[in-house]
DNA sequence: ATTATGACTTATT
DNA sequence: GAATAAGCCATAA
């Protein structure tokens, strides 16, 4: 069975901007197995802008609570992650993702499938 | 308030 | 297809 696709809880968003926890809120709902985009989250949160949401999730305070690796680009490439856009630690989030049962093409893209577009 | 930065995106060269 | 520029918006200094 899936997780409890929780929210963020009270304490985190009393740590983080409004505009940070909407976005960490919108993450949770992501389901396991399955990643969003840059582009997707910025329009549920209600801004035009994904770099915003890149922003808000490059230092994020709750590594493993919100999946923030369950954030890939808007061409399904891998996007970044733990403040790098390539490296060992990109090497580890496709792992993690992989692990979750997300498919990835020989490109390193993320099948179309996989991709939660907050339907 | 103003400036600089960035895990982005799209258009242009 | 790679490199550059411009547009975008929240954050930190």
């Amino acid at each position: 069975m899936q997780p409890a696709l929780g929210r963020l809880t009270p304490s985190q968003r009393a740590k983080v901007t409004p505009f940070r926890a909407k976005v960490l809120d919108a993450l949770c709902q992501v389901p396991r197995g399955k990643v969003t985009t840059y582009k997707y989250l910025s329009k549920h949160v209600g801004c035009n802008s994904s770099q915003a949401i890149g922003q808000a999730l490059k230092h994020n305070p709750f590594a493993p609570e919100v999946p923030c690796h369950r954030v890939v680009k808007t061409d399904r490439t891998i996007g970044g992650f733990s403040g790098s856009i390539s490296g060992p630690k990109i090497d580890k989030k496709i792992s993690l993702l992989r692990g979750e049962g997300v498919d990835f093409s020989e490109d390193g893209t993320v099948e179309a499938a996989c991709v939660y577009r907050f339907e």
